[in-house]
DNA sequence: TACCAATACATAAGAAAATTATGTATCATT
DNA sequence: AATGATACATAATTTTCTTATGTATTGGTA
């Protein structure tokens, strides 16, 4: 587990390239999702998740549909138009972003 | 210019590794080499600065000597054995990071 | 069947770390 | 004489997270 100063400021690009990958997913299921790619090493808190995608939401960069299974309601997320255009420009600012920190703290490529 | 958020939770890492690679600095020079190998691309605020440097004094990573240039006093500042290790650990923490990020986010090794 | 862990959502209080704004003062150049 | 660069510093505010708490359903197992 990293230390959670790092994750400050990539929540929404982690959010927004997720639903860029697998279209459609609730809450508890991105979670479960980013567990499992990371192996654990990231673990995303209900608390900063969820006020997260409501503020993405009303931003109009994320839809939701509602759902009941069973008794228990569940709210998928996807991607609007707009949410596509912003989740790829995320990505590549993060990717410049770290190809800047990699020359900043002069580490070779083969550890990063 | 990067979206500041993504800075976040870097600014130690980048001040303890910016000290192992140059020795010693003073705060204004560490914003203008950063400047310098970032192209411009990363700028520290001041009032980041000071404050972080100031705690990473306090919890005994770093070391100060005071010089006065003129009139104008400089703090200069270089790592304790304890900054060194730390230096050493942050940067390890950043890089696997990193490689996390980039599985998590399906970035393609070319691009970051 | 009673209990517990997992599933599924949500919000509030507090902490951490930054931004923005402001302040002081020296030095060099025009 | 004025301005921009150098050099430090702190306070108020904002952003973004963590931690804590709350509600409720579902499934497995003791």
């Amino acid at each position: 587990m990293y230390s959670k100063e790092l994750l400050k400021g990539t929540l929404q690009t982690i959010l927004l390239q997720l639903l860029a990958d697998e279209g459609r997913m609730y809450g508890y299921e991105i979670t479960q999702r980013v567990k499992e790619r990371t192996e654990g090493k990231i673990a995303l808190t209900e608390g900063a998740l969820y006020p997260s995608l409501h503020k993405l939401e009303a931003e109009g960069l994320l839809r939701t549909e509602k759902e009941y299974i069973g008794k228990r309601l569940r709210k998928y997320y996807s991607l609007t138009t707009d949410g596509s255009a912003t989740a790829k420009a995320k990505v590549t600012e993060f990717a410049e972003f770290m190809q800047t920190m990699r020359i900043l703290l002069n580490l070779k490529p083969d550890v990063c």
